[in-house]
DNA sequence: TCCGGATACTAAAACGGTTTAGCTAAATTT
DNA sequence: AAATTTAGCTAAACCGTTTTAGTATCCGGA
């Protein structure tokens, strides 16, 4: 009697273990008194070509259904070379230029059956190096990449092997490599214009070390602006802080770099990071915007739509750099269409005139 | 003559098509002169416990890096079964909340060798169950999940499975599936003994339809708290927006929240999102905060941090969720380590008093 | 009657690794 | 000297698919 009784609790749980196991086309075929070459066939659509008959057809799809059949996508990817995944690899995940980006990218990839893996560099040359070899290990189908220095050379031989890759919001000189950026001259350009036609004239610039060809464009538009306004001294216009610094730090300089001289009755900061910090500090100085100080920013974000009167913003059309981007990568993955001229694409950003100037 | 040039010129370019080739563990083996086993043995730091000789050992590395071998963790993965892949869902990847987590998670997750998988659900239940059949299909480890409704059946399955699985931010009642949140109850309690004991009596709550277990904890906080209070007719204090209204919407209908009856003199956002509109709203309202009407939020932002006075919020310890998230996660998943008793945890959040209140 | 061509499927190789179970020769024990 | 152990390595199965190259059966035509 305890025999029984034991078994009757034994058998459920052993069913339980077996049904844990993934089924597999083997298990399909098996069920279905077929090869795994005919469920394959059927399952993937090829069962007219494979002249397998409607009946049989039927079946197995009736039986991979109930069956609840999931496809190992890792035997897939094995077998076809294609693994469904892109690469994204960003400045820093937690960005709001990026995570605008993302969610785009995001749901325009899965259109077409690909899923985003998802790396952020931090601005760490090392770490982007790692990341690129460790998508590459995962085997993934295309890069999407927010290039930062030092990864060139390995960002080069992947186009050469002839990985699908699309630079976003930055490139290299003389590359053929696709890429779409926004007009970083022009948009620094735009924002000097407006400047001085409300009349502007001291105006202070606020960048990063950072050695990307994007920042090094703001710097030299807003360097031109002021050559062709016949403004000296450009260099004691220009506060460079560093990158890896602690947010007081930069707050610091900042401050320091307002109340310096030459004094200044305008500041355009070119970067969204930095126009935060320099919101932050404005208004811990008491400063009232624009009448103490004028301010613009390079890229939008919610805070300066709801600061003080609204902060002037150069924007960037982070909709259309991504399906832009995602648009170029798509194309390399999916041969069929024409080659498609135009690799390479710089888009224009768009002056957002608010309280602050 | 003409074919010499060609030659020279051809050679090279199938030299460069025969390199472009990955190079797997077989032409490492066929270079050494051994046999795949061997090679394997040798790059996994088996060597030793295979008895493989030290020279071989140094040789067959060398030649790996010479050849620059970068293992095709595809093939890995299907031998292994272990994909090295967390799949993360949020509730959407454009978030400030899952931004600063992910940034956590994903720095994390590297140390243990896991790459991150990054999909939202814009909280659809059917976006959610795609996501989570791709994920099985991309044989994922593990999960960490911010559960939206719809989901779970399927996440039950997952943990029935003994997949690997954390929840963030939600949780399911009576189950005992590992999660980490907030105590969202703890906290609008916080908020609203924060409020009274400044004075504010007449004070209005502004949640989402999300049919989520932190919104439901956050209102009945909230009705409890007027309740102690002996306040009536909660139900006119509390306006419910809908998830999918478009911003300009929600605004109208805070607007018309605000300036309708009862009147209020303080109002309490029960999410980020909602803040932020908030915000926006009684900036265009020109209303003095915390003159014309207090405010707090639960969760914090950088809008918070520089809008007006600063706003009061409810602060998430967003590190020490992304922390323990995945610690549980990496516990389930290396079953080396103890059981490991508290699975379930409930952190607490933390006031910001700014000022707005 | 035999051939050629459909028709309806299947066997087996391949993808690139890991791992189990040996195998051989030398060293050690009995 | 035979038996056993050890050192150093390898053969081959296996993970779950896809796909190429068949095979077997039937049918119509010469």
């Amino acid at each position: 009697m305890p025999f029984v009784l034991l078994r009757v609790s034994v058998v459920p749980v052993f069913l339980i273990f077996i049904l844990m196991k993934r089924i597999s086309i083997r298990d399909l075929a098996k069920k279905a008194g077929v090869s795994t070459s005919t469920v394959s066939f059927i399952l993937n659509g090829k069962a007219e070509k494979m002249r397998i008959s409607k009946e049989l057809t039927a079946k197995v799809k009736d039986i991979s259904k109930k069956m609840g059949y999931v496809p190992n996508q890792v035997a897939v990817s094995l077998r076809t070379g294609q693994s469904k995944q892109i690469g994204l690899i960003v400045e820093s995940i937690s960005g709001h230029f990026f995570g605008l980006l993302a969610r785009i990218i995001e749901t325009e990839a899965e259109k077409y059956g690909y899923r985003i893996i998802y790396c952020s560099t931090e601005n760490k040359a090392q770490q982007g190096l790692d990341i690129l070899k460790m998508l590459s290990q995962q085997q993934v189908d295309g890069y999407m990449i927010t290039p930062a220095k030092g990864m060139e050379e390995e960002i080069r031989r992947l186009a050469e092997r002839k990985k699908p890759v699309v630079l976003i919001d930055g490139f290299f000189e003389g590359d053929t490599i696709p890429y779409v950026i926004v007009d970083n001259y022009k948009g620094v350009e735009m924002g000097m214009k407006h400047l001085f036609a409300k009349g502007y004239k001291d105006i202070g610039f606020v960048t990063v070390d950072l050695d990307l060809v994007q920042i090094a464009e703001r710097k030299a538009a807003f360097t031109d602006a002021l050559k062709n306004n016949k403004i000296r001294k450009i260099g004691e216009r220009i506060l460079t802080v560093s990158y890896h610094s602690p947010a007081e730090n930069i707050m610091q300089q900042i401050k320091d770099f307002i109340t310096g001289r030459p004094k200044m009755d305008a500041i355009f900061f070119s970067t969204n990071y930095l126009g935060v910090l320099g919101v932050e500090i404005i208004a811990k100085m008491g400063l009232a915007l624009p009448g103490d100080l004028a301010m613009i920013c390079f890229d939008d974000q919610d805070v300066f739509r709801l600061f003080g009167p609204g902060i002037t913003v150069i924007k960037q059309p982070v909709d259309e750099i991504a399906r832009k981007a995602i648009d170029l990568l798509l194309h390399q993955l999916e041969k069929k269409k024409s080659p498609g001229r135009l690799q390479q694409v710089k888009l224009q950003p768009v002056l957002v005139e608010r309280g602050s100037t």
